[in-house]
RNA sequence: GGUCCGUUCGUCUAGGGGUUAGGACGCAUCCCUUUCACGGAUGAAACACGGGUUCGAUUCCCGUACGGACUACCA
């Protein structure tokens, strides 16, 4: 396993699972099947304040239904678990105490009120930046200024306490980011970030260096919101004693809103009435409710080829991939550096190309399930034959009967404006006409049939099939749009077309 | 404020010292169609700005501007 590339996606179930969060689960994955690795989910539950039931269920899920499945996780262990930060909670203290034994960390024992003292007095002293560095540490009530048998004191009390990095005063610290080349920061613009918290879990950042060590991770993918903390997780390599087998690391471009700037959020999605999140989710504790796409109508082929496409392409002219098909072009240089902006018009875009490769049968079944919802029943064979015609215009499955809905239902009103527009004599008069004859007609009704018959019905009349064609179609379905008439006419049948055509005279006459 | 990251059509992006700066979404027009849509064709539309380097910068370097992330005992 020494030269396997291992990736992880490592969400905190704090919630429902960000189209971010999916996006770099999905580089993960694609990367650690692009290398023929392996892709762990791990579960980063050091905050026990934020745990979301149902949150690890929702990520499971998410990735379930664009069947990104990881190889180990904590419903499918590898070797290397547990897979839940919570879980391997013993595990931190050793390598903290290491840390503490080398001299690179050290126990704090201020209070919340007096870390804030601390930082209000920096404050006022114009202090650009109050933090608990290399300086601010000299004042405070920590292992460095306290006598060491206070210390141990303290500590056999049981007096609550952190432990901390000791972020050297002068060093510069660099590393080289698979997508944005060499990064360096000075170590004066760290502060000693907090390694193990009172509760005695770890902080986020001790414990992903520890687990990803553990776990044998050789790249790590996330987003860019990580960048300004990784000069301090290789210190922290360094510090353990890791550096040699360090991971590779690279940081994701941010998914920014599609209007204005900043970083995509739950409001965006509400503003402008589309999901940001792969499922819908009701929050168990606010019970706050936000959109899905599956739920929205989204494939999960369309929504996976869309999300592969945000940051990254493979760098000729095709934009429509199966997953295996990105596998095969997934690379990290083909990142893009600058954040992405996200336009729903091209997810619909992806949904309409994918949804109309879908065999009529297939799609079929989604008319079929919201039938049922509606109580109403067809045969499996006119559904198909309705999927048929309605494919080229939908751009959701829910589409094929929201839009389609006059081929089962008989229209009971008619739009005024095609009314006013194209109802007249001649139209009555070859309506007429056509439904006299239809009733001599041979029985199942055929486009072609049906077709031909018209254009007798209004031959014989001597009126132009094209002069009354919109005003046809207005009678039968009520509409002025809509697929083909003839394939319609084919779909309804004989006799619910005459009953229509007999209702449509009555009524627009009336009115 | 500080640190770090970024900047090619409205959006996603290709490209990269010499190009008519390419594609896609969206938009517009036309064709197809006895409607609408699909499809096809065409069009409008971009290298943030200022200095260098160079015979020549959109491309390399430095600034400026703008944007973003981070700045917790959250991840």
């Amino acid at each position: 396993m020494s030269n396997e590339v291992r990736v992880r996606f490592a969400p905190s179930p704090t919630g429902a699972l960000h189209i971010g969060g999916v996006r770099t689960a999905l580089y993960n994955y694609l990367f650690a099947r692009k290398h023929g690795g392996k892709f762990l989910l791990r579960i980063e539950d050091t905050d026990q304040n934020r745990y979301v039931p149902g949150a690890e269920d929702y990520i499971k899920d998410s990735l379930d239904w664009i069947g990104i499945n990881p190889d180990e996780s904590p419903w499918n262990p590898g070797d290397c678990g547990p897979y839940r930060q919570s879980e391997r909670k013993s595990m931190y203290r050793e390598y903290a105490e290491y840390l503490l034994e080398k001299g690179h960390a050290y126990y704090a024992f201020d209070t919340s009120e007096e870390l804030e003292a601390m930082r209000q007095r920096l404050t006022a002293a114009r202090v650009v930046s109050p933090q608990y560095n290399s300086i601010t540490r000299t004042q405070m009530k920590n292992s460095l200024t306290l006598p060491a048998d206070e210390v141990k004191s303290r500590l056999e009390s049981g007096e609550p306490y952190v432990i901390r990095i000791k972020i050297p005063r002068k060093e510069e610290v660099r590393l080289n980011d698979m997508v944005r080349g060499w990064v360096m920061v000075h170590s004066n613009s760290l502060d000693d970030k907090v390694l193990m918290k009172s509760d005695g879990m770890p902080t986020y950042h001790l414990a992903n260096i520890v687990d990803d060590h553990l776990m044998g991770i050789t790249h790590v993918i996330r987003g860019e919101e990580w960048l300004p903390s990784a000069p301090l997780h290789v210190l922290l390599y360094r510090y353990l004693g890791w550096e040699d087998s360090m991971p590779e690391f690279a940081h994701l471009p941010l998914l920014l809103k599609p209007d204005g700037n900043g970083k995509l959020s739950k409001r965006d999605a509400e503003k402008h009435g589309f999901p940001i999140f792969p499922l819908s989710w009701k929050d168990p504790n606010s019970g706050e409710w936000v959109a899905g796409f599956k739920e929205a109508g989204y494939l999960p082929d369309a929504f996976l080829n869309f999300l592969a496409f945000l940051g990254w392409n493979p760098g000729d002219q095709r934009e429509l991939f199966s997953v295996e098909a990105l596998v095969d072009a997934f690379s990290i240089d083909r990142i893009g550096k600058s954040g992405t902006k996200f336009d729903i018009n091209k997810a619909k875009w992806y949904n309409e190309q994918y949804l109309r490769k879908k065999s009529d049968k297939e799609l079929a079944a989604y008319l079929l399930e919201d039938l049922q919802k509606e109580n109403l029943s067809v045969s499996a064979e006119k559904a198909e034959k309705i999927a048929a015609v309605m494919k080229e215009r939908a751009t959701f499955p829910s589409d094929l009967w929201s839009e389609g809905r006059f081929m089962l239902l008989a229209p009971e009103e008619f739009d005024g404006q095609v009314v006013a527009k194209k109802w007249n004599q001649e139209a009555i008069t070859v309506l007429s006409a056509y439904s006299k004859n239809l009733q001599e007609a041979e029985a199942p009704l055929t486009a072609e049939s049906a077709k031909a018959l018209l254009e007798s019905s209004a031959e014989a009349e001597g009126i132009k099939l094209g002069k009354v064609m919109q005003a046809v179609r207005l009678a039968v379905t009520g509409v002025g749009a809509g697929p083909d008439l003839m394939q319609i006419f084919e779909i309804l049948g004989k006799e619910e077309l005459i009953k229509r055509i007999e209702f449509a005279l009555n009524k627009i006459d009336a009115a």
